[in-house]
RNA sequence: GGGGACGUAGUGUAGUGGUUUAACAUGCGGCCCUGUCAAGGCCGAGAUCGCGGGUUCGAAUCCCGUCGUCCCCGCCA
């Protein structure tokens, strides 16, 4: 080892004894004759100090090193004089006295600043991404990362699970998202295909009778990305056999409860246990499946209140079987015409035809874009119903439920950050059920699974799916944290006719599902299981967890906004004997 | 695919009503300095203002195009 200790390690138990250390030049001090190095490893930082008069070799050979070149010191562990403890070091009442220097590699002037937390270009940051680690900001994201998953795996371990690997080479299943296609050079013309996520391994594990089974699981989508969305990114991928949803929900919510209390035990959590809501619910208060539940400023209904006020807008949209829905924005009550406008604007970016309001300014007036059709008992109404008082601005949308629901939903969010509401050290959690089972798409005239082709409908909704399947609700639960979906589960069909009727009603020709679904079609003949599972996201939760604001940082090496790792520039162009082999032909579309 | 923001020394920013020899901080180089910890002081080097074209006597600044980065919409079973 080039090193006896680390340089975080070093304490006042150390005085007296020689210690080797080895890492990087963190901040050189120089006094034209005492020089003082800031040596830093992964583990922390202690000052090293080279006096001409004691080692004058060693205090010429500091002389030239600068930041980040990786040096190896030999020296004693001392106390510094009285009053020089440093008390934002752990090492700060210490130092070590040099007597021998090994430079191991100079360092070029890096380009972005390793030892101070401003904000450099993400391009360069990702470029120079095994610099940019080496940041406190960044070594602190991946051992909270290496925490997280640490505990998940011992957690899961005590309690009975296997933690099995599945494929990376799997097979298409062109239902969800874009896939990521592999070639097959042995089989010409067909393709692997990266998984979306291991869902139908981890319930062929059930039938194999594994009961209770997880994984850290990389997951692959071909997407547009996203603050929190990654091309590839992981999963903890759980499944359980013999289990309903109450038992899935409750290992979850303990998991994390204890996860949170000990990796981070500096976050409060929101509420224990999670608050649950129902999917018609979340939509109805917040406009969102996933929402931001730190604050409130929940959507309220004023229709009923409004359908014959006399106001045409509000009476037509009404009259034509839509809604007339409000925010109380609390505290915004003295907002100018020119901030409700960009308000407005920020609600047409939307599709909002507009958006109308009652402010009542903090000396108790009310100003209204529709005062005109306001009766004062109408003002009072709206005002009770709303919770509104001096200093609060009521903002209203008009139109189809639907649209309704999640225009206002996006002004809430807007106006949970303009207001800053939105807490960073609590935590949020919460749980959505109760999904509708399938959706209606209305571009392809068909139902679209709400959750993913193997959820189970609820069993007493079973006869719904011949009769009105809008109306079925699914054995889907979503896991919720500060507005951002963290997870999703469901407990699973394990029945060959219901998943065919299923296959069946959201239009899969039964050739197509035996093709591409037939082995799990016969496995379910062969003694399956009723079995559920769940699959939080790890980068998200590390991302919340950390206080970040992008999924990037609490990735070691991320993929850029355009799907790019502009380190080792990939994608890239391959060689035409590689794709000779793979018997691909690029097409120029140009 | 669409919308928005941004692009100026190594890095972070200022300058955008057309005259700048492009400013500041930090980093880098030199000198001074024996107790600092974002050390300090003095001096210096460092930028074809993303790229291409246009308008103009004159463009970092205005116009068009293009490339790149970030954010959002679509998309994400």
């Amino acid at each position: 080892m080039y090193k006896t200790h680390t340089c975080g390690e070093i304490n006042e138990d150390h005085l007296g004894q020689t210690v080797v250390l080895a890492g990087w030049v963190n901040r050189r001090r120089d006094h034209g004759g005492v020089t003082f190095i800031d040596l830093r490893d992964r583990f922390g930082i202690v000052q090293i100090v080279a006096n001409p008069e004691i080692c004058p070799d060693v205090h010429k050979a500091l002389s030239v090193v600068r930041s980040e070149w990786v040096i190896q010191v030999e020296g004693i562990v001392q106390k510094r004089p009285e009053g020089m403890a440093n008390p934002h070091l752990s090492t700060g009442k210490i130092e070590v006295s040099v007597k021998h220097v090994n430079i191991l590699n100079p360092s070029k002037t890096p380009p972005i600043y390793i030892n101070k937390e401003e904000d450099a270009d993400e391009n360069i940051r990702l470029k120079y991404r095994y610099l940019d680690l080496r940041r406190e900001r960044m070594r602190k994201n991946l051992i909270l990362r290496h925490n997280v998953v640490k505990f998940i795996r011992d957690y899961l371990d005590e309690r009975g699970f296997l933690e099995i690997e599945t494929p990376i080479l799997f097979k298409t299943t062109p239902e969800g998202a874009r896939d990521y296609l592999v070639p097959s050079r042995v089989h010409p013309g067909e393709f692997y295909a990266l998984p979306q996520s291991p869902q139908q391994l981890k319930q062929l594990l059930m039938v194999a009778g594994i009961e209770r089974y997880f994984q850290i699981a990389r997951c692959f989508r071909d997407e547009d990305q996203r603050g929190d969305r990654q091309p590839e990114f992981t999963q903890l991928d759980l499944e359980m056999s013999f289990v309903e949803r109450e038992d899935i929900i409750q290992l979850a919510e303990d998991l994390f409860t204890q996860l949170v209390n000990k990796i981070v035990p500096e976050k409060k959590l929101f509420a224990s246990p999670w608050p649950r809501f129902t999917y018609t619910e979340v939509m109805n208060r917040f406009g969102k499946d996933n929402p931001d539940i730190r604050f409130g400023l929940e959507l309220v209904d004023i229709s009923e209140l409004v359908e014959k006020c006399g106001f045409k807008v509000f009476e037509n949209i009404i009259a034509d079987g839509g809604n007339v829905r409000g925010i109380n924005a609390k505290g915004l009550g003295n907002y100018s015409r020119k901030q409700i406008e960009e308000l407005t604007e920020y609600a047409r970016e939307f599709g909002a035809k507009g958006l109308a309001y009652l402010a009542i300014t903090t000396d108790g007036k009310e100003k209204s874009s529709f005062a005109k059709f306001l009766t004062p008992e109408l003002v009072e109404k709206i005002k009770t119903r709303m919770n509104a008082c001096p200093g609060d601005m009521l903002l209203f949308i008009a139109g189809e439920k639907d649209f309704v629901l999640e225009s206002l939903g996006r002004l809430r969010e807007h106006l949970g950050s303009i207001l800053k509401l939105r807490n960073k050290d609590t935590l949020a959690f919460c749980w959505v059920v109760d999904f509708p089972f399938v959706t209606w798409n209305k571009d392809e005239n068909r139902w679209d699974p709400s959750h993913h082709l193997f959820t189970s409908p609820m069993p007493e909704d079973i006869p719904l799916l011949d009769i009105d399947p809008g109306k079925a609700r699914g054995q889907q639960y979503d896991l919720v944290l500060n507005g951002h979906e963290v997870g999703g589960g469901s407990i699973r069909i394990h029945d060959r006719h219901l998943q065919e009727k299923v296959f069946e009603l959201i239009g899969l020709d039964m050739g197509v599902a035996r093709e591409r679904f037939g082995h799990m079609l016969e496995a379910f003949e062969y003694g399956t299981p009723p079995h559920g599972g769940i699959a939080p996201g790890i980068d998200r939760i590390c991302m919340i967890l950390a206080g970040e604001p992008n999924i990037r940082e609490v990735i070691a090496f991320p993929k850029n906004q355009s799907a790019r790792d502009v380190m080792v520039n990939a994608p890239s162009p391959a060689e035409p004997a590689q794709l000779e082999e793979l018997h691909i032909k690029i097409i120029d579309n140009k």
